[in-house]
DNA sequence: ATGAAAGCGCTAACAA
DNA sequence: TTGTTAGCGCTTTCAT
C-alpha cells in the first residue's frame, strides 16, 4: 500500500510523453525549442507522475549549482530576519538557499563543511563567528559574504550595519527630546558592541554633553540588559539619575525595562529607553520598544547582489558595504520628567 | 588572484596521489579495502587540495540521498530547539539534513517543493500549516512527519506534545501550592488550544474546582496574553480575583506578567502565572518563567527515528508518538497570599 | 590492496 | 522542432 520507493525521472516522463529526454529537459528547464503542444504535454505527463527534477544531477550535469549557502544562527530572532529577506532577494535572480544552522550544539564549522559539500557557489555567513583567518581560507575557494560582522580581510566581503550611525540616532532623538543624562548599556563582548559603543560616546560629545557620558557594562541577552539595570539603580546617586538609557540591542532592552519597572519606575514616564534591531521582540509584543532598526531589506538584496556579482565574476568596488539604520519611535521613549533628580535609588516610592 | 573557480575532484586527488579513482574513493569514505600508507598518503592529498566530496554526485550514484528535509518556521523560536534536537538526532544515524525556511512571504508550499528537488528520502514539517489532503498527497511520495500538529490521516506521521497532559501537570502544580482559583488564558484559533483547554478544565474538575473553571480568551503573542490580563484585571470583581493563571504559551505569558506588574501585583506573591513551552524566553531570561517544558530531545529523536524507520521499510505500529511534557518550577509560581480577596479589581477593599 | 569500466539523472552539443 | 550522444563526479561491481 504504501508507495513504490522509486520517484518518476525524467526518462519516465519522456517515455510516457512519447518524446526524447532532452526533449522533456528542455520543456522541465522552460528552455526555448519545444513546441506548445509538446510542451502541454511534457508538463501534464510530470504533472500526473508527480515529477521533480532531481537537482543533484541537474547541477551536476550542468557545472554549476545557482546554489548559495547562508549559514545562521536557529538562536536569533535577527537572522529569521535577514534569512526571510535572502530568500526574497535570491529568487529574482534565479538563485536557490540552502539552509545551515548553528545550533549550541553545532558549531559554524560544521554548519558551513555541511554547506560545501553541496556545492553551493557563495556563502553568506550571518553574523559569523569563525576566526578571520578562517574565513579567509574559504574564501580562497568560494566567494564569502558577511553580514552584520566587520571582517578585516581583502577576500571577504562585508554587508553590514552601521552601528555607530545607530547610535547616533537614538542619542539625537533623545537629546531633541529633551534628555541630557542618557547613558548607554553596551553589549559586553558582542560583535558591534565597540562600534555603538563609539557612536554613543560620539554623539554625546557633539551634543555638548561629554561630561553626562556614562557607559554600563551589559551584553547581549535580557539577564545582561536587567543586571545593568540593577547597577544602575543601585550605583548612581539619585540626583544624578539618567532620564534615558540606550541599550546594546532589543532583548537586553527589554531587561532593562522589567529591572526598571519592578522598581516602581514608569517608561517612559521616568525613564526612556531605546534598543537596537527593531527584533520582533522590540514590533511584535506589548513592549512598544522605541528602537533602531536595521535596514534589512537592504542589506540582504546587497548581500545577494554581492555573491552573484563574485560567482559571475564581476568586479567589485568596494569591499564593505555598511548600511544606515533608522530610528523607529514606539512607545518607550518621552521627554524626560520635569523634575530633574529623584528617578533613581533605592528608595522610591512605587506609583501611587 | 582570485582562485581558479573549478573545485579539485575526486579524480584531481587520485592523480595526485598516485592512485585510481575508485581507491581515493573508498578512503573518502572510509570504507574497508585499502592500506593505511594509501590511506594517509591520500587523506593528506586531499586535505591538501582543500577536497570536499561533491555530495550531488555521491548521491546521485549511490541512488539514496540521506538526506532529511525539515520545514520550519524562521519566525518560531520554539522551532529553533527542534532544529537543534533534530540536527543531533540524525547524525548518529549518519543522515543530514536539509533546511527549507517558512517565511512570510515564503510559505509551506514552496519550502516543500525545493526540499522535493533536493531528493530528500523523508520530510519533518514543523508545525505543518498545509491542509491535511496536501499533506497526504506528499505522504504517497515519500514518508512525511508533522511534529507538534495533529494530523489525522493514516499515511501522516505524527509526533507532539501531550498539550492536555501539560495543563493537568500546570493546574496539579498550582492546586498543591493551595490555589483554587486558578483561571486559563487561551492560545485563540492557534494549533493545541483546545487539547490545552480541556486539559485545564478536566484538572480543574479532578481537583473538585468545577466552579472555579474560568477560560479567558487569549492567543499567541504576548499583546495577546496582556490583552487578557488587562480584561482580567477590569472584570473580575476582587474577591473572586484568580490567584493563579495558565497562560497558553511562553510569550503570551509575559504579556501576561508585564500587565500584572504595571499594574502594581507581585508575581508570584500576589499572582502565579504558568506559562508553556520553556522556550527561550522561560529559560534566557530574567523572567525566570515557571512552565510547561515540551520534551523537545524526545520529540526529536522519535521524529528522526520514525522518518528513517518508514524510509527503510520497517513496519511501524503507531502512527502517531504523543510525548508528555513536564513542568519546570521556576520564579512565577508560589503558594497564594493568605488574604483570600484584595488581589484583582482596581480598588482595593479587604472584604470585612 | 588496487584498478577498469559502467552508470546514477540530467543537460549540452550537435545532428537530423 | 526533435533525437543522439557524451559526460558531470562519484560509487560500485568485477577483475587483477
Amino acid at each position: 500500500m504504501r508507495t513504490p520507493p522509486r520517484r518518476p525521472t525524467l526518462a519516465d516522463v519522456a517515455a510516457q510523453a512519447g518524446v526524447s529526454t532532452a526533449l522533456a529537459s528542455i520543456v522541465m528547464r522552460d528552455a526555448p525549442g519545444a513546441s506548445d503542444a509538446t510542451r502541454r504535454r511534457v508538463l501534464d505527463v510530470a504533472d500526473r507522475l508527480g515529477y521533480h527534477p532531481d537537482s543533484r544531477a541537474r547541477l551536476l550535469r550542468s557545472g554549476r549549482s545557482r546554489l548559495l549557502g547562508v549559514v545562521f544562527g536557529v538562536q536569533h530572532a535577527f537572522h529569521g530576519d535577514l534569512v526571510t529577506g535572502l530568500y526574497e532577494a535570491a529568487a529574482p535572480l534565479r538563485y536557490e538557499l540552502t539552509l545551515s544552522a548553528v545550533t549550541p550544539r553545532r558549531d559554524e564549522r560544521t554548519a558551513i563543511g555541511g554547506l560545501l559539500q553541496d556545492r553551493c557557489e557563495a556563502l553568506l555567513v550571518l553574523g559569523p563567528q569563525s576566526p578571520t583567518s578562517a574565513l579567509a581560507t574559504l574564501a580562497s575557494r568560494l566567494p564569502v559574504v558577511a553580514l552584520g560582522r566587520e571582517i578585516r580581510h581583502r577576500a571577504v566581503d562585508v554587508v553590514r550595519n552601521a552601528d555607530c550611525q545607530g547610535l547616533h540616532q537614538a542619542v539625537d532623538h533623545l537629546v531633541g527630546l529633551g534628555h541630557r543624562r542618557i547613558v548607554h548599556v553596551d553589549g559586553g563582548r558582542t560583535p558591534g558592541t565597540a562600534e555603538r559603543r563609539r557612536g554613543y560616546r560620539d554623539a554625546m560629545r557633539r551634543h555638548g554633553l561629554e561630561r553626562e557620558i556614562r557607559v554600563v557594562p551589559g551584553g547581549p541577552t535580557g539577564e545582561d540588559g536587567a543586571a545593568a539595570a540593577a547597577t544602575l539603580l543601585d550605583t548612581v546617586p539619585p540626583p544624578e539619575g539618567p532620564t534615558a538609557i540606550t541599550v546594546f540591542n532589543d532583548l537586553a532592552a527589554t531587561g532593562v525595562l522589567d529591572t526598571l519597572r519592578r522598581a516602581g519606575l514608569s517608561v517612559p514616564g521616568d525613564v526612556s529607553v531605546v534598543g537596537y534591531d527593531d527584533s520582533r521582540l522590540a514590533r511584535l509584543t506589548y513592549l512598544d520598544l522605541t528602537t533602531i532598526a536595521q535596514d534589512t531589506a537592504t542589506m540582504t538584496t546587497l548581500a545577494i547582489a554581492r555573491a552573484v556579482a563574485r560567482i559571475e565574476g564581476q568586479d567589485v568596488l568596494q569591499r564593505e558595504q555598511v548600511i544606515p539604520p533608522h530610528l523607529v519611535v514606539r512607545g518607550t521613549t518621552a521627554p524626560p520628567p520635569p523634575a530633574p533628580s529623584q528617578i533613581f535609588g533605592k528608595t522610591t516610592a512605587p506609583g501611587a
